[in-house]
DNA sequence: GGGGTAAATACTTGCCT
DNA sequence: AGGCAAGTATTTACCCC
C-alpha cells in the first residue's frame, strides 16, 4: 500500500550530470582526461569516472564503405527502426497540405478525395485497440524512462517486453500504465541498473503495489528469469546522488562483498544493504553524510540503515 | 545529529483446503 | 486456486543522549 505521506516526503532529488563536455576535455571535478567508451554509450572522465553523457547522438551509419559500389549496396533509406514507436517507425503519413508533389494547389474534388484518404490513413495507423494501446504505452515508457534518467537501451528493452506482453494477450483486464511501468522496471533490472519501485510510482500514476503485481505477472508469464537484485548495482547511482568519494564507494563495495560471503545479506532488501554500506563507508572515510540524507536518496528508512550498517561493520571487522 | 524501541505493516513461505 | 498463519524485514512514531 502506498502511503501518501511517505510519497510526499520522498520527493525525488536524483541529480544528473548535465555539464556539457566533449571528448578530450578536462574534467571539472578532478582535472582528468575525458573519454568515450568503445560502444559510445557514455562519455566519462578517465580518473574519477564522472559520467557526462549517457544518451549520445546518432553518429551515422554503422557500416563503412570504401568504394562507390559498396556505398550503393550498403546504404539504406529512411530512419532507423525503433521499438519506441508502435509501428517501429516505419509508417508514412499523408501530408496535411492540399498541394501536389510539385507544390501546386489541387482541385476541390481531389481535395475531398485526399481527405478521405487521410481518414483511412489514420484509421490504419492506429489500426485497432491493441495498436492504440501500444502507442500509448510506449509513450508512457518513454516519458518515465526520461524522468528517471534511464538510458536508451533500457527504453528499447521495455518496449520489447511490452510488445511481447501485448502479443501474448497479457493485457486484458490490466491497466496500460501498470504494465508499461512494470515493463520498464523489468527492463531496468535486466540491464543491471535497478531503480526502486517507488521511484516508478512517483513518475507514473500507478501505486507501488500495482507495479509490483504487474511486474510479477509479467515476469512469470514471459519467463523473464530476472536474477535477484545485487546490492552493488545500487551503489553507482546512490554514490553519484550523494556525491561521495570514489574511496568510499570502493569501500562500500568491499563491505558488501564481505557481507555476501558471510551470508548476512540473505532476506534483506538489496537497496537497504547498499544504502547502509555507503553510509558505513562514509563514516570510515570521515565524510559527513547523515543517515537521513542517505535515507532520502535510497528510499530506505533510517532505522534500516542503522541496523544494516551495524551488521556490516561487525562482519567486516570480524572476518578480515 | 546518532541511537534505541514498540507497534503497525509488508512480504515470504509453508500448509491446508 | 486461494486463504490462512507464522516468521522475518521494514517503516512509523516516539523516545533519549
Amino acid at each position: 500500500m502506498t502511503n501518501p505521506k511517505q510519497a510526499r516526503e520522498r520527493t525525488s532529488e536524483r541529480q544528473t550530470t548535465n555539464q556539457e563536455s566533449v571528448e578530450g576535455d578536462i574534467c571539472p571535478e578532478c582535472q582528468g582526461q575525458i573519454t568515450q567508451d568503445s560502444d559510445r554509450s557514455e562519455t566519462t572522465c578517465e580518473s574519477c569516472g564522472l559520467v557526462f553523457e549517457e544518451n549520445p547522438v546518432d553518429r551515422g551509419p554503422e557500416w563503412r564503405a570504401f568504394t562507390a559500389e559498396e556505398r550503393d549496396q550498403k546504404s539504406r533509406v529512411g530512419a532507423p527502426t525503433t521499438q519506441l514507436k508502435h509501428d517501429k517507425g516505419l509508417s508514412t503519413t499523408i501530408g496535411w497540405q492540399d498541394k501536389d508533389a510539385y507544390g501546386q494547389s489541387i482541385s476541390a474534388r481531389k481535395r475531398s478525395q485526399l481527405q478521405r484518404l487521410r481518414t483511412w490513413d489514420e484509421r490504419f495507423r492506429a489500426k485497432d485497440a491493441q495498436e492504440r494501446n501500444l502507442k500509448q504505452a510506449l509513450g508512457e515508457i518513454n516519458r518515465m524512462a526520461s524522468a528517471l534518467g534511464l538510458p536508451k537501451p533500457v527504453h528499447e528493452t521495455a518496449g520489447v517486453l511490452y510488445r511481447r506482453a501485448v502479443e501474448e494477450n497479457l493485457l486484458p483486464g490490466r491497466s496500460i500504465e501498470g504494465m508499461s511501468t512494470a515493463s520498464l522496471y523489468a527492463a531496468a533490472r535486466q540491464h543491471g541498473i535497478p531503480r526502486r519501485i517507488i521511484e516508478f510510482a512517483e513518475v507514473s500514476h500507478v501505486t507501488e503495489i500495482r507495479i509490483q503485481r504487474a511486474y510479477r505477472y509479467l515476469s512469470r508469464e514471459l519467463n523473464l528469469e530476472i536474477e535477484p537484485e545485487d546490492p552493488k548495482r545500487y551503489l553507482p547511482q546512490f554514490a553519484s546522488s550523494l556525491e561521495v568519494s570514489d574511496e568510499a564507494e570502493q569501500l562500500s563495495r568491499e563491505l558488501l562483498e564481505v557481507a555476501t560471503n558471510n551470508a548476512v545479506h540473505s532476506g534483506k532488501s538489496p537497496a537497504g544493504l547498499a544504502a547502509a554500506a555507503l553510509y558505513a563507508a562514509t563514516t570510515l572515510t570521515n565524510e559527513k553524510l547523515t543517515q537521513k540524507t542517505v535515507s532520502n536518496v535510497a528510499y530506505v528508512s533510517r532505522v534500516t540503515i542503522r541496523k544494516r550498517y551495524q551488521e556490516l561493520l561487525e562482519v567486516y571487522s570480524d572476518h578480515d
